[in-house]
DNA sequence: CTGTTAATAT
DNA sequence: TATATTAACA
C-alpha cells in the first residue's frame, strides 16, 4: 500500500514516479488532470469507472502511493465507497460541487483532501504531501509514542530528503496547504544541534483533549476560502477518540489536519447519529469537549468504516481550553474532594475528564486561586508578622465551596443569587454558575478561602460575598486579640451567622484570625475598617513585640 | 512521585 | 492582559 517513512526517504526524485490513481468519469477531465499529473512526474493510472478503479486498489494496493477520486452528484456512493476500500490510499476528493456537506463527509470518511475543480498544477503538484504525511504519520504510530525518536528519525530523514535539495517543488511551499516540508523544517531548526526535545509530560496521559488547534487552517480550506463558516464547524469539533493512545503528536504538518478537526462536525452533519457528541452540541461546544465518560468506546463511530482513519488522526500539542463544562466539572470535583483533598490528581480522577493531566489541573488550580489571592493581597505577606500559627488549617469538615473565578470573561450567570456556589444551600441548582462580574473589587478578598461553614456564607472564588459574614467578625473577635473588632456588629444580614457564633471549630475561627492578622490591610468584610498601623502596632507592643519586622517583599523566599 | 510555584509561551 | 504550559523545586 502506501509507502513508508523509509521508503520516502529513500526515494530518489522523491514525488517523482509517485503513483497515482486518478479515478474521474469524465475523461475529458480525467485525461487534462492526467496529463498535468505526468507533466510533473507523477506515474498515472486513470479509472473512468469506479468498479474497475476499486477493483484494481483492492487488487493491488501497493500499486498506488495517492489517489485523486472525483466525486459528482451522480457517483457519490461510489466515491465514498472507494474512500471506504481504500482506506490506506491516501485520497485526494475532488469535483465541480463544492458543497460543504459532501466536503466533509468526504474528509470524515478518509479523504484527505477535498479540491475543487479545477484542478490547478499546484494543487496536483502537492498531493505528495498527502503520502508523506501519512508515511510518517505511520512512521510515528509505529514507533509507539516515543514521541521523540519518532520525531527525531522523522526529521532525519527528512532532512537527509530535504538537504540533498530535491528540486522537486520549487514552488509547493506557497500552497494553500500546510507544507510538510517547512513545518518539519522549522521544528529542529531552533537548533538542530539541541535535542531535547519538548518533553510533553502531558502526553503520557495517553488520550487527550484537544483542541483545533491550528490544523484546520489548513483544511480542506485549500478548496476556498469561502469556507468561512466551515471554520466554525470545524472549530467545534473534537476528536473523541479518547483511548487511542496519543501517537505522533510530531509537529508534523497536517497537509490535510483538517481530518480531526472534520470529523465531528461532518458526523453531526452527515448522519447525525454520533453519540454523546449531539448532547453538547450546544453553543459552547467549544473546543475541547472531551466529555468525560468514555468517549472512546467508539473510535467507530460516524459510520462505522473510515474509523480507522478517524482515529489515526494525530493530536498535536493541543492545549487544554478551560472552558465552563471544564472549569464546572473542575470545581465540581474540588467541591467534591474538599479543600483538604481537592489536590489536582484527585481532582483529575473526579473529573473524568479524558486527556486531561495532573499539571492542567495543577495549573489551573493554583493559577487562579493564587491568581485570585495575588489580586486581592499586596505581594507583601510578611511571613514574620506575629500571628499564632495554626498549621491545622489543613481540613474543615466541611465542604469548601469553591466558586467560580471570574476568569473567562464570559460569565455566564448574572449573579441574581447569592451563591452561586456550590453547596450553597440557597441554590443548590446553580451549580455552575460563576462569580458576579460586577461584584465589588474587593469583596472577594476574603471569599477566597474556603467557605468556613457550609451554607453559611458565599465564599469562594469570585464569588460575591454579599453579605458580610458577622460570623467572621465574632470569630474574629474572639481570637484576634490583636484587632479592635467591636464586638457589636450588626447583625442586620439575616445571615445564620449563629451557627458561626456557637462555636465554630478553632481551625476555623483560627483560620480566619489568620486571614485577617495576616492581611490587615484588607478590607474587612464586615464593613468595618481596618484597624489602623498605629493600632497594630499598639496592640503589638502591648503583646511584647516592639517592633515590626522590615518588610521584605515578600516574593523571595 | 506529587503538589507548588515561578517562568515562559501563546 | 489573561491564561496555558513547562520546568524546577520542595
Amino acid at each position: 500500500m502506501v509507502c513508508t517513512a523509509n521508503d520516502i526517504s529513500a526515494w530518489k526524485d522523491f514525488p517523482k514516479g509517485l503513483r497515482v490513481l486518478l479515478l474521474d468519469e469524465d475523461s475529458n477531465s480525467a485525461a487534462e488532470i492526467k496529463s498535468k499529473l505526468e507533466a510533473m512526474d507523477y506515474i498515472v493510472y486513470t479509472f473512468c469507472n469506479q468498479n474497475e478503479a476499486l477493483s484494481a486498489v483492492s487488487s493491488r494496493p501497493e500499486s498506488f502511493h495517492v489517489a485523486i477520486v472525483e466525486v459528482s452528484t451522480s457517483n457519490n456512493n461510489g466515491s465514498f465507497k472507494f474512500l471506504e476500500t481504500a482506506k490506506d490510499l491516501p485520497t485526494v476528493m475532488t469535483s465541480n460541487i463544492h458543497c460543504i456537506s459532501t466536503m466533509m463527509k468526504c474528509i470524515a470518511l478518509g479523504a484527505v483532501e477535498f479540491l475543487r475543480k479545477p484542478l490547478s498544477e499546484d494543487k496536483l503538484r502537492n498531493i505528495w504531501q498527502h503520502v508523506v504525511h501519512k508515511a510518517f504519520n505511520a512512521a510515528g504510530k509505529d514507533l509507539s509514542e516515543s514521541l521523540k525518536p519518532g520525531k527525531e528519525s522523522v526529521f532525519s530523514m527528512l532532512h537527509l530528503q530535504m538537504e540533498n535539495g530535491i528540486p522537486m517543488n520549487e514552488d509547493s511551499d506557497k500552497t494553500e496547504d500546510a507544507s510538510v516540508v517547512h513545518e518539519i523544517d522549522r521544528e529542529p531548526s531552533p537548533g538542530s544541534d539541541k535535542y531535547p526535545a519538548p518533553s510533553t509530560p502531558q502526553l503520557k496521559q495517553g488520550e487527550r483533549l484537544l483542541d483545533d488547534g491550528d490544523c484546520q487552517e489548513h483544511t480542506n480550506c485549500s478548496t476556498e476560502k469561502e469556507s468561512g463558516e466551515q471554520d466554525g464547524e470545524s472549530k467545534s469539533v473534537e476528536t473523541t477518540s479518547g483511548n487511542a493512545i496519543a501517537e505522533v503528536t510530531a509537529p508534523i504538518g497536517q497537509p490535510q489536519g483538517s481530518r480531526v478537526s472534520d470529523v465531528k462536525g461532518v458526523a453531526d452533519l452527515v448522519d447525525g447519529n454520533k453519540g454523546e457528541s449531539t448532547v453538547h452540541s450546544h453553543p459552547q461546544n467549544r473546543v475541547n469537549r472531551k466529555d468525560s465518560q468514555a468517549s472512546a468506546e467508539k473510535p467507530s463511530t460516524v459510520s462505522g468504516l473510515h474509523s480507522s482513519c478517524l482515529n489515526k488522526a494525530n493530536r498535536k500539542k493541543l492545549k487544554v481550553d478551560w472552558t465552563h463544562e471544564l472549569h464546572k466539572k473542575f470545581v465540581q470535583a474540588v467541591d467534591q474532594l474538599g479543600v483538604d483533598q481537592a489536590i489536582p490528581s484527585r481532582i483529575l480522577e473526579l473529573m473524568k475528564v479524558e486527556g486531561l493531566t495532573r499539571h492542567n489541573v495543577a495549573s489551573h488550580l493554583q493559577q487562579k486561586y493564587r491568581m485570585h489571592r495575588r489580586h486581592i493581597l499586596p505581594k507583601e505577606d510578611d511571613p514574620r508578622w506575629p500571628q499564632r500559627d495554626q498549621t491545622q488549617r489543613s481540613c474543615y469538615p466541611h465542604k469548601p465551596i469553591m466558586a467560580f473565578p471570574p476568569y473567562h470573561s464570559n460569565h455566564v450567570v448574572p449573579v441574581g443569587p447569592l451563591y452561586p456556589m456550590w453547596g450553597a444551600p440557597p441554590h443548590p441548582a446553580n451549580i455552575q454558575m460563576w462569580g458576579s462580574p460586577g461584584y465589588p473589587p474587593w469583596q472577594p478578598t476574603e471569599s477566597w478561602h474556603w467557605k468556613p461553614y457550609p451554607g453559611f456564607q458565599a465564599d469562594a472564588w469570585g464569588c460575591p460575598v454579599m453579605h458580610p459574614p458577622p460570623g467572621y467578625c465574632s470569630a474574629f473577635t474572639q481570637n484576634a486579640s490583636g484587632f479592635h473588632c467591636s464586638s457589636t456588629m450588626d447583625n442586620r444580614s439575616g445571615m445564620p451567622h449563629n451557627s458561626v457564633e456557637h462555636q465554630p471549630a478553632e481551625e476555623v475561627i483560627d483560620k480566619v484570625v489568620k486571614e485577617a492578622i495576616n492581611k490587615p490591610w484588607l478590607p474587612l468584610p464586615l464593613g468595618l475598617k481596618p484597624p489602623s498601623t498605629e493600632g497594630v502596632l499598639a496592640e503589638l507592643s502591648r503583646q511584647g513585640i516592639s517592633a515590626v519586622p522590615p518588610h521584605i517583599n515578600g516574593s523571595n523566599p
